[in-house]
DNA sequence: GATGAATGAGGGTTCATTCAT
DNA sequence: GATGAATGAACCCTCATTCAT
């Protein structure tokens, strides 16, 4: 069903992404991906057609997709309501954080919104995980540990909006904590720990205060 | 201190910063805006120097200063530490959606991160800021209303996180809820009055609750 | 009514007229034509929009349009309808050898036919130009000097098949002929006469003859 | 002498000579013929050397030899010399009508005179065939049928002139004489006896004409 | 002070062809 | 013998900017 990508190909959409991430769709040109991979201008166009569908390819290959990991969740019998809420939000501090160059240019391209492939591509995206997300609330609520009120989508904006918001501002962040000392490794260590903290301070606030 | 512009050039800036909020400072050509405000092309030059120069012109004018709301609150003594920064969420709200479009520009622009000047001035705006909260924070800390160890810029990032993404998916968070049939107005009001409780819940959590 | 063109543009038309005479439209590029004109590249697109709009602008300027030598031909008294019909023969070979290199043009555009607006002008021209020479014909049959069928459409087709045949088999006619000691212009005299005598001979035939 | 081609270059051929009439030799690129044709766009640089070797094969098969016709016609004697020159005629728009996209080619070609060889082919074409009809011509002026002084030149000009340019003129006339409702073989065929019956009247008047 | 004309640079894409397989 | 991948050159066009007026 997906398609496949030869190993130039995703080499080029590695490139690209990295690019887009830095100086934006509009602002990288064909030749600034194909020096930065050592190709030719024109593989571009042969690969992918055009400059627009190779960044839909990129989208298409890289877009989140929870349902695989609801579905786990909500069979466990072992994790609560609240644990398995929480198993999601490290999931997405996960995902988000091993794909932060997609999630920079998805941040902008959501934004303009002008490439009616891509805008649909994030519609379905929202649609299907926020109705996933719906079937882990409602398990919480029948179980009486939620709230019977909860405003997915806020919440959702609350969980994604943290996350790719710190994305970038880790500069001024590990300035601001005087984390400079720490490796790449070590500082997204860290902030993914605090981010899992926050966030599921924040969740259990949600879920469970009652207005 | 600040400069001073004519109408000419105040027309010019709130034409680009729409065009710029929907279509990205590159994807926005100085034809295009010119065009739009009914005037030559040339002037962007003539006026601003330059493209880059008019964006800028437009972050100078309309970056975030919360100083003077802090200072106010501060000193007010009929609000009690929670109620003061109940206010400043607001406030944060309040400008967030009076300048929409602004903020999508810098949505991006704190991504793309190209124009030296730029990324300086929300350095700035984001240490200053940040001092601001910190201080309305300590106030908070030295009644015992909150608790000792708060994580300032996490907590920024989960304000401005929730308000400007919810900006990017307006749309989305309206047809989930069925909201179509509100006007403009009304749904911004919603909008709004969502985000404070939602905000309000998440910060009381963060502040009082002892990990 | 008819744009009126610069002088800039003017001679940026009479240059791509030149190539695409020579080279044919594909053949020729926008590059070709600005260093031969001695402009900048941008420049085709800044006047005329695209090189396509170019060749429109020329076809639109240079098409033939014989009504006004028709008015004035069925009005003059003083001449029969044969020597009507030959003044009209006259006056196409002198605007087609006028305009040697837009006809020539036109003879692989007619063909090519990929341009919906020029395909559109030429057959509003051949329909105007048809009705015209119908109305001078009729003129001749009413006076009971030209036969009642005449084939217009096909007697056009040798007319112009003709003229414009000729003007791509020149340098031929001329070697055979051994006319290479003529200079341009008396070659281009002797060309004409014969035309003339040659395309009345068969004109007096074909409106003549009975079958 | 003539270069043999396999079944897969002889349909290369044949698809290149209908998309050069339609769309013109710079039009049409190699990626079209061989997508067309069903093949690898490579073949064309591997079968012929270039897409322009590929044109100069197509012009030296289908360029019109009229030598075995004239003999033929010379050593007939129950033919006149009008006769003779009536069945050449027909030869002629039988052989053009018959390869109508060659001819259509022909013309675009003789105009932009780019290549070389295909020039030359021309021009050697052009005297062989003149000096096939000046026999004919001859010969017709021995049995002092056709006048003293015939422009052999001129008079191959309306014959050649004349048939292709109708073909570039074929649905004009259709719409013209309201003959749309005629299948295709049979609007041919209505075409070439008009053709004939139209060309012979212009011959007669050239060759028996004194000025 | 303000503008329309003009420019050089660079945009994305397509081209005919070559080359390793 | 035949091909898919890959290439450098060239394509037309748009860009932000400048300059003469």
């Amino acid at each position: 069903m997906k398609p496949e990508y030869s190993i130039k190909q995703q080499q080029l959409m590695d490139t690209a992404e990295q690019l887009f991430s830095r100086k934006g769709f509009e602002g990288t040109s064909v030749r600034d991906i194909a020096e930065e991979a050592g190709i030719n201008t024109a593989m571009i166009s042969y690969y992918f057609g055009s400059k627009e569908k190779l960044m839909e390819a990129i989208f298409e290959q890289r877009s989140l997709n929870i349902k695989e990991q609801v579905d786990i969740l909500l069979k466990d019998e072992r994790l609560d309501a609240f644990q398995k809420v929480y198993h999601l939000v490290d999931e997405y501090i996960d995902k988000i954080m091993q794909r932060k160059k997609f999630h920079r240019i998805l941040l902008c391209e959501e934004v303009i919104n002008q490439n009616p492939v891509i805008v649909e591509l994030l519609a379905k995206m929202k649609n299907r995980n926020s109705s996933w997300i719906s079937d882990l609330i409602r398990h919480g609520q029948k179980k009486r540990l939620f709230k019977k009120q909860v405003d997915i989508p806020m919440m959702m904006n609350t969980l994604i909006g943290t996350i790719t918001h710190i994305l970038v501002n880790l500069e001024f962040y590990r300035s601001y904590h005087n984390l400079e000392s720490l490796s790449e490794e070590e500082f997204e260590k860290v902030i993914k720990k605090r981010l899992s903290a926050h966030i599921k301070i924040i969740f259990k606030a949600i879920l469970t205060n009652e207005s």
